[in-house]
DNA sequence: ATATATTAACTGGTATACCGCATACCGAAT
DNA sequence: ATTCGGTATGCGGTATACCAGTTAATATAT
């Protein structure tokens, strides 16, 4: 007899859960986490939510305040540059390393992750922002390394949350289109360089963007 | 009325002297992490210490198999190889940020770290390997950018894990020495080009050296 | 003797009660 | 009216008891 899928805990729906509710924008930053009362909601003990929340604690979503309380971080232009400068490094490497031994499958995989995403620019925002991502993790797996991937899909995770505002309008859609097609142009040359540079322009330019539009507030 | 100090809970005590007894080799790999009997050996309950392994789970110290044990992972080459990409990564990202706005007293200090590793080349190779550590994440500072900070602190423990290695013999200490010379060297131009590969070359012979001497092994 | 069913002794997972710090409130002293 | 100090209350931190799979030794039937 064996045992079809993993094991999940009441700690990891609980995770994901308070995550996505981060992430959407149902707990808004600055508001308190309470353990007893979002325990109390759940059905749940307080055990699987105070881990859940230690998990979000150590993700950076939350800060907790001894004897005081747990309070989900607020994101400013400090955080937007923080996650941008860390996809610039590490995508410009996952870009650098994969170029020159990427497989035709591959290729063939990243260029329908892009005509999909093509489709979809003037359906769903959300759905575009994921096949986005799917799009930039494809290629991070081919790096066989998991602790890139796992920091990259962190960072992915974040970009969620602010992410929304990067493609708000068709024009930024557009150039994110044509930037991924510039990233596969670069990978058909098998250049590491060239795939690169394309990656971090890609990277760059989102960033612009994305700071421009938080100028005025706070 | 100012906070003195931090308040430290048992589970960060419990955290810390489980990660510094699985660096050091006092918990071997593969070895399983009983809740219970550190609780009692701690002498605290068993939630701290559930805390402390989670957290240590998440960093990727040890794995978690429900209602088997928690294992101590034991690394291999293609960890090694991970965390030396992504230090080649993002290192080399520090390098390439922070030559051109590098402050004299920076420099200093970064001087002032390299001659304290040349007095204990001879001396104690435990300490040398914390100048090390101090060395590059004084250059990881600079960025300012504490998301990369943390990242580099993470890889910088798993170094501890078979960095005792990297340096066992007298030549590879001197190696070190020079290569961080031509850091120095680099920086001193004001070159982010020039910095990053004088960067990304010491990684690189760092991953060979402790590449070679696993090799048999497994 | 061997194969199989049982069960006892582990484990981590969860629920719950209690502790101690931080804060807000309220009354007494100034 | 102001300030100081006690106190009630709410929070996370900790201790502990119990639950639920897993495993392996053991009893039992063949």
């Amino acid at each position: 007899m064996k045992k079809i899928g993993k094991f999940v805990s009441y700690t990891d729906q609980v995770y994901r859960e308070l995550k996505s509710a981060i992430v959407s924008g149902d707990i808004q930053q600055g508001e308190f986490l309470q353990e007893r009362s979002i325990a109390e909601q759940l059905g749940v003990s307080r055990t699987p939510v105070r881990e859940a929340i230690k998990r979000l604690e150590f993700e950076d979503w939350v800060e907790t305040l001894p004897w005081k309380g747990v309070v989900v971080k607020d994101i400013d232009r400090q955080d937007i540059i923080e996650v941008f400068q860390c996809r610039y490094a590490n995508e410009g490497f996952v870009g650098e390393r994969v170029a020159s031994t990427i497989t035709d499958e591959n290729m063939a995989e990243l260029k329908k992750i892009k005509s999909t995403m093509e489709e979809l620019a003037d359906e769903s925002r959300q759905e575009f922002i994921n096949e986005d991502r799917k799009f930039h993790m494809h290629l991070a797996q081919l790096t066989n390394n998991s602790l890139l991937i796992h920091f990259l899909d962190r960072l992915s995770d974040q970009m969620l949350r602010f992410g929304i505002l990067a493609v708000k309008d068709k024009v930024r859609i557009k150039e994110t289109l044509e930037e991924h097609q510039a990233i596969i142009d670069a990978l058909e040359t098998r250049s590491p360089e060239k795939t690169k540079e394309a990656i971090q322009r890609h990277i760059d330019n989102s960033q612009d963007v994305l700071l421009h539009q938080t100028k005025e507030r706070e």
